[in-house]
DNA sequence: TTATTTTTGTTGCAAATGCAACAAAAGAAA
DNA sequence: TTTCTTTTGTTGCATTTGCAACAAAAATAA
């Protein structure tokens, strides 16, 4: 990974990343699997690069769009313990690099007395709560009783400042990361079309109100 | 409160809480409000004793709960930024006592040099891996496409060895945990019954599958 | 104690939702 | 290019779900 695709955050971060905390980077291609929980050595993920999606399968075979993983965002199978459903974190760009960080060297008081564990642990402290926070915005989306205030809410909070929303990746997996049928789904998305709400040209939709 | 009722944990916590770090702790009575999401200040709340209530109320007046809070527990306005619905959290016990950190000392580097800085805020970290667990959780419960597999979920997470869950609170209450409606949830609880699912004795449930 | 409020239990009904199915379009692979 | 796979768009239909309403029971307050 050449370093002029490295913003300044990262930068930093990896500056943390002193040689007291055991840590491993490799790079995904687009689809691959980067983890299945299946994995039990307890360790923090940071995408440093590129994309990746958490699904989840249950047993009748709904698939689940979780989280939309981010540069800078963390995972970790610490989050997902005693989970029922299978889960999976695929990468979803060209390329993408995660560092994989272990969990007991991160706690471990640092005894090369190094000036960076401190700042490391603020960091990822930082990146926790920054997690916490999309996993309540989730909660408030689900939490929606109808699907008509499911996609409006998912709208308004993805919307840019001309009030546009691009579909990068399909209606589909929208309708999996909302949780409901993506038939109605688009049925849904007609209906707000004709209340004047939204405006949809191909997978571009418009947010009128 | 008197040190009588405080727990191990609980000590080992209060014990990092050294003079470098700003806190207040308070008492709440029953149905209190703890707090109200208005106040900006940064700052992250701990449950050393009693219980409390994360409950959100939209634009059309429904009632979520969003979360139950226990001992040792945290939350914070930190969590739940540019959150649309109004947010309070509410004591649920006859007696709660939280004690407030100021979100600004903790990540400050110590002047003071104490040893306990760094303890505390690898417990906060902990903690804060906890509660992300426990929203993954509720996500996993939302994603759950209908009110039966909603309920289920809940009963094989919160039963006891004895396959027995207790309503402490209400089933009133618990509906507007899974985001159902209460009536709609007291007619499937009638139906898993009919199906040998369940046996309900009042405010006892038996999980006989 | 009695009065008042909240919760529980139940039902009919209208509306919302998921499911199955299929053709057309778009995208990816050979 | 052509072939194959995935996504989009749409519909009918059965089922699920929420809503409104109300009486009985339980809990709480006076």
């Amino acid at each position: 990974m050449v370093d002029i695709l490295r913003n300044d955050e990262d930068t930093i971060f990896r500056k943390y990343l002193s040689n007291c905390v055991n840590t491993q980077s490799k790079t995904f291609y687009n689809k691959e699997l980067i983890l299945s929980f299946t994995s039990i050595k307890k360790q923090i993920a940071y995408i440093s690069y590129g994309k990746a999606t958490i699904i989840k399968t249950d047993i009748n075979g709904n698939t689940t769009i979780l989280k939309e993983l981010k540069e800078q965002d963390i995972f970790s199978n610490l989050f997902l313990q005693d989970f029922e459903d299978e889960i999976y974190i695929i990468s979803n760009s060209a390329m993408t690099e995660v560092t994989f960080i272990d969990y007991s060297t991160i706690l471990k008081d640092c005894t090369k007395n190094c000036p960076f564990h401190h700042q490391l642990v603020i960091h990822l402290f930082e990146l926790l709560i920054k997690d916490n926070r999309q996993q309540n915005e989730k909660i408030e989306l689900l939490s929606k009783r109808t699907v008509k205030e499911k996609i409006l809410f998912f709208l308004k909070k993805r919307m840019n400042e001309n009030h546009v929303f691009k579909v990068t990746t399909s209606y589909k997996a929208i309708a999996e990361y909302l949780c409901i049928d993506r038939a109605n789904f688009m049925r849904e998305l007609v209906k707000l079309e004709k209340e004047n709400i939204i405006k949809k040209e191909g997978k571009t939709i418009h947010i009128l109100k």
